[in-house]
This record gives structure tokens, C-alpha cells and sequence, in this order.
DNA sequence: ATTCAAAAACTAATCAATTTAGTCTTTACA
DNA sequence: TGTAAAGACTAAATTGATTAGTTTTTGAAT
């Protein structure tokens, strides 16, 4: 019963997310944010505590979009495991790529307080991990998981942050080495 | 022929590793580094250009400090290539384990006036690429190496940033996960 | 011995950004 | 028609990096 609103919540995180993945974190103030958005700086502070809660809210709803982007892969995706786990990794692989800095602040954010609830990422892999299962058997279905999330994600990291320079096919590489490892997997499975 | 100085670059670069490993990055600042070599803020400009200097300076000693890491692995380690491989990917976890802030600042700067010199880390990982040679063929060292590069960074940073939370025995799946990649390389080489 | 100049540090001030305090404006509803 | 709650605004406080200008120290030349 008062004053509309200009803007809200939702509208904020995703206009924060289109100025990082514009220029990038270090640039997000708070002030070209509430410009960016019709209003004053502290104005902000009537959807968000500080800052760093709104990164974390950044954060948070970037993993949800991955989250998605997972369910999707898995929806469409093929019929034998190993398909769909590469259905998968390529899914991930593609994601980041589209939002690359809003990825990076997903899964590199320095301190504890803007990282992404644990809860939600567990929620996201343990399907994966029930393919997974198939492909390396129950036993070492956890830790082949972990090592192909290390995988994706370190590849992926690497390239984003230019690191991977010497030329080459990077989407070439990146399928060989995921087939790698489950070739890999599957094998040390049967031993 | 003047004022003897009160500092120096490496002890500035040594004490800065030292504090962000206590305190983390993002407390950083200028006023405490001074304090804590004994001088003022404003003193240390004669030092470096600026903060994303010191930074950038940082990364680099991290780095090669790894990258010591890496040669010492490489000379102290077993006859095949499977296990010098072995060797350098334990290597190269203990070391970030040994200083997870400083790792992650090196490998997730964001930007890329913070990042490594490219030149340096293809010198640390070309003898690395020598031995990949010798499990995957020449004709795939490079996207096996980059593959192996990213699995154990990006398996590293979810573990430092608290995101393989389930339990179990995370060496053992480091462990497990390095060894199926390099069994399924191997296969997919010789088929 | 004294002075000079350069190096290095210091204090004080500026600038940029987040955050807080207090005030004004809009609008739904009695 | 008035009023109270929600939302936004301006102004100011805070914090941290950076710059300007000044002072201190000391080795070397007189």
C-alpha cells in the first residue's frame, strides 16, 4: 500500500549479471548498478544487505541457471551413460562459455560468505552420479564423480582464464580428455 | 649513498603470501601490509605501482614456487611415466594444499592484469608434456597434458573452495580419478 | 667536521566506493 | 481528503587506495 517499486529483486541480480559478464566483477559498483537500473545507490540497499550479499545472490541464481542447463542435458540426452554423461560435460562446457565471468564468480568466489549453499550443488550432481554409478560402479561412483567435476571445471577454468594458449582445438581437447577419463573409469571399474 | 632501506621487494611479496594465507585476500590491505613490514602505507609505492601490481607480483612468485615444485617432483621421482606422473600430480596438490589462498589467487585472478605471465607456465609444463608424450603418443600429449592440467586444478579448487563436502576420503579420490585418466589416455592411444 | 644530495620514509590530503542517517514523495485506502 | 507505509533521495560517514609535498637519514665531497 505505497510507493511501486522500481525495480526488484530478480531485476537487480540479472542486470548485475549482465554488467559483470559486460566489464566484469571488479567494475560492478554499486552505483552504475542502481544507475544501470533507474535508481540511486543506497536505494539498493532496500532489496540487499551489502554487497557481498548481492554477489552471493549472483552466485546463487547462476548456479540455479546451471542447474537447469543439467536437467535439460539430461532430459534430451541420449541413451547409454556414457553419452549422457558427455551430453552432460558439453552442456556445462557450453554454459560456461555463454556467461563466462558470471561462471568464474560462481565457482571462484574468495570468501566463504558469497559461495553457493552446498546443499543446492549436491542436489544438482546426484543424478549425474546415478549414471556415473553405471559407468564406474557403485563403490567408485563418488570419486569418479568428483574427478570428473574436477575435470570439467578445471578445464573449463583454465581456458577462461587464457591459460590454455598454445593453440590447438580446445573443444576437440576438452571431448578427448572427458572421454578419456570415463574410457578410464569404466576400465579401472572392471579391474 | 643514502637512506638505508626498511624493506625490499621479496620480503614485501614473502610478508603479503604470509598474510593472505592468514587472512585471505580480500583483507589485504595496503595499511596492514605496511604496518606488518614496519612502514606506512604510502612507503610501499617506491616498491610497486600500485596495488594490482603487488598482486600481479604475488602470482608470479606463486607460481614459480610451484613451478619448483614441479622440477623437484620431476628429479626425485620413479622410473615410468605413469608414476612421474603420478608423482607430479600429488606434487602439484600438496603445494596448493600447503597454501590454498595463494594458489587461488594465482590460478582465479580475475583479471587479467593479476594473471601469470602465459610464457612461464608453458615453460613449467613442457617437461610435463615430454612424459604425457610417453603414455598418450605424441599426437595427443598436448590436449592429454591440458586435460591432466585441469583435472587436477579444477578437482584442487573444489576442494579449497569447500565444494566436495560428502565425506570420503578425498586423497584416495584424487588418487582414483588421476589414475583412471591416465589408464583411459593410455587406452584411447593405442586404439 | 660540515655540508649536500639522494634515497626512503612520513604526514596530510585527495579520491572513489560502500554504507548509514535522516528526509521527502508517492500512492492505496480509510 | 488525509495519512501512513513503502520506496526513493540527498547528504554525510567510513574505509582504503593513491598522490603531493615534506622531513629524515646517511654516504661522500669539501
Amino acid at each position: 500500500m505505497a510507493y511501486p517499486a522500481q525495480t526488484d529483486y530478480p531485476t537487480i541480480i540479472a542486470t548485475a549479471q549482465r554488467l559483470i559478464e559486460r566489464d566484469g566483477v571488479e567494475q560492478l559498483a554499486l552505483a552504475s548498478l542502481a544507475s544501470e537500473l533507474g535508481i540511486k545507490a543506497p536505494s539498493l540497499y532496500r532489496y540487499v544487505t551489502n554487497k557481498t550479499a548481492l554477489l552471493k545472490g549472483i552466485v546463487t541464481i547462476t548456479i540455479q541457471q546451471l542447474f537447469e542447463t543439467y536437467s535439460q542435458a539430461l532430459n534430451t540426452s541420449a541413451d547409454d551413460p556414457q553419452n549422457q554423461m558427455l551430453a552432460i560435460c558439453h552442456g556445462h562446457r557450453q554454459f560456461a562459455h555463454a556467461q563466462p565471468k558470471n561462471y568464474a564468480l560462481a565457482f571462484t568466489a574468495a570468501s566463504a560468505e558469497q559461495r553457493a549453499d552446498p546443499a543446492s550443488l549436491v542436489a544438482m550432481v546426484l543424478p549425474v552420479q546415478a549414471i556415473m554409478a553405471q559407468i564406474s560402479g557403485q563403490e567408485h561412483s563418488l570419486s569418479a564423480l568428483r574427478g570428473m567435476l574436477g575435470l570439467i571445471h578445471g578445464f573449463i577454468l583454465l581456458e577462461l582464464n587464457q591459460q590454455l594458449q598454445r593453440g590447438g582445438d580446445l573443444s576437440a581437447a576438452f571431448d578427448f580428455a572427458v572421454r578419456s577419463y570415463l574410457a578410464g573409469v569404466a576400465t579401472l571399474a572392471s579391474a
